[in-house]
DNA sequence: CGCTTCCCTGACATGGGCGTGAGGTTCCAG
DNA sequence: CTGGAACCTCACGCCCATGTCAGGGAAGCG
């Protein structure tokens, strides 16, 4: 498929398309004219990539963690491994932060509620 | 105390300091010479700012939250308190999201470590 | 006094994913 | 063949919390 149907098959714009495959996210096949031809299990590829954008993970990185994204071999296998790891320790820690920051939230909103409360109380004009 | 102190015991760069008073998240009483005071209890908030940064709300949307920023009134009270609201939402939906991250993540190992355990049975040179 | 350390303002740099526009080619339906 | 939609590359802009550098006052100790 072309570069427009994959974007509307993943809710990816066209211009992010172009920057994964910049990035090395993603590989194309190109038509005599030039033109991108992505495969159909690409669409689930760039969910994927999407889902670690969306977990914070930079282009690199991403690029560094796709199973098999070069040459496939226990090495990177381990790398890779470790890498994900680490990320994901990351990602426990920023669910955390998130969680606790939530409550810092609804900690303010208490405030807020008393000090409105009060302020009703003390001039009910 | 002066601004390194503050930094010190907060944590954050003096540079970040200045920035939260430039933005209006954090105010100082000015010495005869110009060098910012700060009072003990703006620790907390230095604290509170950056909870809330980590939560991922612009510098101006604190601002919108903090409790009696300016001037304290039941209408100020309600709008921080609905802005609030959709604050706390956007976190749950975005610590969901890293949850679902994770996931996807947990999903890659799994699949990673099946291709590595692959390659070794494959080609065990 | 002088030395070190701190503080001030102002301003430019940066990262990174993506929007956007220019200027041009390709595809396809009518 | 023609017009519009879709595609191409290149390149600049943006956001925004911070780092960092420059150039120059203060603070405080020996």
């Amino acid at each position: 498929m072309r570069i427009g149907e994959l974007a509307r098959r993943t809710g990816a714009s066209v211009r992010s398309l172009r920057y994964y495959e910049e990035q090395g996210l993603l590989t194309s096949s190109r038509s005599a004219s030039g033109q991108r031809r992505f495969t159909p299990d690409q669409v689930e590829r760039v969910a994927c990539i999407r889902q670690l954008y969306a977990a914070g993970l930079s282009s690199r990185t991403i690029y560094d963690l796709m199973p098999c994204s070069e040459s496939p071999s226990p090495e990177n296998s381990d790398r890779a491994l470790e890498r994900m790891e680490r990320e994901r320790e990351r990602l426990t820690a920023s669910i955390a932060e998130l969680a606790r920051a939530r409550d810092a939230l609804d900690g303010l909103m208490v405030l807020n509620r008393t000090d409105r409360a009060g302020l009703v109380d003390a001039a009910p004009r």
